[in-house]
DNA sequence: CTTGACCTTCCCATCATGGTAAGGTCCAGA
DNA sequence: TCTGGACCTTACCATGATGGGAAGGTCAAG
């Protein structure tokens, strides 16, 4: 059993694994949400060395920086996993993965526009704010409104 | 004491008190908020009935609609605390409040920016991909590359 | 053989919010 | 007066993505 799914941290390395030290550098995802990511299921288990060491092949690090390339776009853990699963499908049918695209664009926008209304209160509030050393101050004034429920 | 800080439900509410869930109602705050808030320190620890159900006046509701209105703007509740001791200060200087409004609206601007970014570069990504039923799809494609660092 | 860098697991914290469970209280209607 | 239902109480757990730290094992260079 050992042969096969256990190694010696030095054997692995000459065979181009490495360590989850060094996939997270060449990943950009922390050793730490590597780990997460295992134990939610999201990539799969990686091989051990005898001494218990995660060992990474170059596929797995190239999953990784998939995941941070997505997450760095907004997906949730959920959506990346949907994307994942069609990245190693060869069968996908590209129209599958531009619906999730256009899902998460729609999102963003969603998001974006609450902010947006929030940025143009407070802009409105800011200006109408003298801000000086007295303590009139519409801002204060508006948040103490009774008459908008 | 109990003439002092506990009373009945009934006289609680012939004294313009009210209970947690119509402080709720009247705030927009949920009654769950509403005791989270308390035990953060927010909000004052409100009066007890005899019974040990919370009693709060119109002024303590009305700080609750201070709260929701401020999160409304996007404020964390750590700035809410700040706002909240300007609000109760009446020698507060107006430029006070200013500046934490023009702290959080740079804060949602820079929120907005990188939302925006993530968007721009999907949008980009749904652009070129066909969306058919074949497997070829750019979005996969820019998700699976090694050559950015 | 020591030292320091790295690995392991396990637990806790964030932030704002919601859910649930077990038990007590209030009030209106029969 | 009893009862049912709406409401209150506290206490605990969960979210999503991330980080921090402790306690202990492993590896490699000097």
């Amino acid at each position: 059993m050992d042969s096969t799914t256990r190694q010696e941290h030095s054997d692995a390395r000459r065979s181009g694994f490495v360590d989850i030290g060094a996939a997270a550098r060449a990943s950009g995802v922390s050793a730490k949400m590597i780990r997460h990511y295992e134990e939610t299921g999201l990539v799969p288990r990686p091989g051990r060395t005898a001494a218990g060491y995660r060992i990474y092949r170059p596929a797995d690090v190239h999953t990784l920086r998939f995941v941070k390339r997505a997450r760095g776009l907004g997906f949730s853990m959920a959506e990346i996993g949907k994307l994942l699963a069609l990245w190693n499908d060869r069968r996908r049918a590209s129209s599958e993965v531009n619906r999730l695209a256009m899902k998460q664009v729609a999102d963003l926008e969603r998001r974006i526009a609450e902010l947006e209304t929030m940025r143009r209160s407070l802009v409105e509030l800011v200006r109408c704010c003298r801000g000086d050393h007295r303590p009139e101050c519409p801002i204060l004034d508006d948040f103490a409104r009774e008459d908008i429920p």
